[in-house]
DNA sequence: AACTTATATGAATGTTTGTTCATACATTCA
DNA sequence: TGAATGTATGAACAAACATTCATATAAGTT
């Protein structure tokens, strides 16, 4: 009987659409090359726009889009340094899912 | 000098693209909201086809044409029953991410 | 064998999405 | 202030994708 609840109340969670498409926008960002480059690259140290252009080669346009993209979704964060823009990542989070998902692939 | 050539070896790293497109192509598979509920509610319990279909209320070919891309990607496997195909994770890993991914929204 | 149930699949369609190009905005420097 | 550098952004375009509908395949049932 209690058994039967808590399946209930999972089965409630289940049926909860919100979270699960919070968790599916989640991993849509991390679903791209190149921000998933962008963002591995910020493991290893902040960087600005221009850096993280010319180290991954990816224009500075489609750059500054997908970091607009990942500070929307609070993967990173910014701040100013004279004309620059230094970008680094928001929280351990980012790098926990990812080596995550590293773990998965070296299997 | 040690140091330069471990940086060396991290940008050598970083700019292999073929491991974050595999990265990548992964997180893409948890990005929509039709696949993550599947993969949360095998985790539950192996279920079949129709059973996923009813449960979630999706389609059934809906859920066919997600559960072959799960299937390619190795997140879930699958065996005959009779009429009825069942699903179920492929690995534990599956529940890692997942869980990984409702730490962070979670926050 | 014919029928029914369960699942898979192909084509069509509408939507989402990433990049490029051009250009605007912001900050520093002369 | 004007020029130069760094970054952001909007529009346009093409590619990727998820769902639906119709139908095919497969296994059990009578």
């Amino acid at each position: 009987m209690e058994n039967e609840n808590v399946s209930k109340i999972k089965d409630a969670i289940l049926r909860n659409n919100e979270l699960f498409d919070a968790l599916a926008e989640l991993y849509k960002v991390f679903g791209d090359g190149t921000r998933v480059r962008i963002l591995c690259a910020l493991t290893q140290s902040e960087m600005n726009v221009s850096e993280i252009s010319a180290f991954l080669d990816i224009t500075q346009s489609a750059v500054s889009h997908q970091l607009r993209v990942l500070k929307t979704s609070s993967l990173v964060k910014s701040r100013r340094k004279g004309k620059t823009m230094i970008y680094s990542l928001a929280d351990e989070h980012v790098r926990a899912i990812i080596d995550c998902g590293m773990e998965h692939i070296a299997e």
